[in-house]
DNA sequence: AACTATTTATAAGA
DNA sequence: TTCTTATAAATAGTT
């Protein structure tokens, strides 16, 4: 929209392309807020240039609450989360896992506090960041991996299928009804 | 934009409802991904509606690297993080913070992993999440009382300048300077 | 920061 | 639903 048909791609030309990234960030957020209002939902909009600036929007009461509402309902999914303790080891000698996070929960409230400055928090904070990352990226793997398992099921059941539709073949119109079946069931998916 | 000017409040219909959000869903992430294009920046969206469904977009490789990105800078600031160990407490035996947190990482990439499934990920991953939701509220109470400690300092300041005000007094030009000064500094801090 | 010629989004209708 | 279209809104280039 404009005087112009704009091509999307980066604008090179510094200046125009911060123009155009205020202008169409307002707009953005302008949007949201026309989305969130007429349509009762929240939404969380997070912005940020490669080059430093952070900008974010949100219609609910705090991004935090609504980033832990989107964490809680993706990221954990549809874990057991059952209360097995896991052993690791440190050392030679186990530890469970929940006691070794208990250790940096309990620090925090205990009389160890006060020799804590927030630089020190800081350190703490992104080594648990660290630590994070490896859990979700094995983990984004591991889906990965049974993801793929399943596709091969699909494969065999896609064979399966096939031969099935050999041995009905001959009778047009059965093959139109299961037609008619299937797109039934694509129109109740959605 | 329509056939007809919309009020931009909750659409009570049912259907009407649903179908503009459906479009102004699409619109809006259509907007997003230009902007991510034209202007080089990341940009993550959250949507979901208060009885149910969760949508998202976001250009970069993840949501959770954004995120993640988006935490780090929002709520830890700017600390230090100097390499210095801290040292924590269990059971009366002593470990450094690194550690402790090594144990984690290593875990991920040694012979132990085949034991471990994408539950057991998920439930690490609730437990680093709560350590670190724990460090970041002690970092922010710590940081408040920091700044409360500075604005202190800031009173005491505020007297001694009174105080230099009250010598310089009887010269009105020399007040005059002082004000030009002050909003130079305000400026150049924008 | 405003303006305005255009493009784009979309509300309602088919 | 999906497409169409009249109209509202966003915005690219300009001042």
């Amino acid at each position: 929209m404009g005087r112009k048909k704009l091509e999307i791609k980066r604008i090179e030309d510094n200046s125009a392309r911060m123009i155009c990234f205020s202008k169409r960030r307002n707009g953005l957020v302008k949007k949201a807020k026309e989305l969130s209002a007429l349509c009762d939902v929240d939404v969380a909009a997070i912005f940020f240039s490669k080059r430093g600036k952070l900008y974010e929007y949100c219609n609910a009461n705090s991004m935090a609450q609504v980033l832990q509402q989107y964490q809680s309902r993706v990221e954990s999914g549809k874990d057991g989360c059952d209360t097995k303790d896991l052993l690791y080891s440190r050392n030679g000698d186990y530890l469970t896992y929940s006691e070794l996070l208990k250790t940096v929960g309990s620090e925090l409230k205990e009389p160890h506090v006060d020799k804590i400055s927030v630089a020190d928090l800081g350190l703490m904070q992104k080594h648990l960041e660290t630590a994070l990352m490896d859990i979700r990226s094995t983990k984004t793997k591991m889906t990965r991996d049974a993801q793929s398992s399943l596709q091969e099921k699909e494969k065999m059941l896609e064979e399966e299928k096939k031969h099935f539709n050999e041995i009905v073949e001959g009778s047009k119109c059965a093959r139109k009804k299961k037609v008619v079946i299937d797109l039934n069931i694509a129109a109740d998916d959605k």
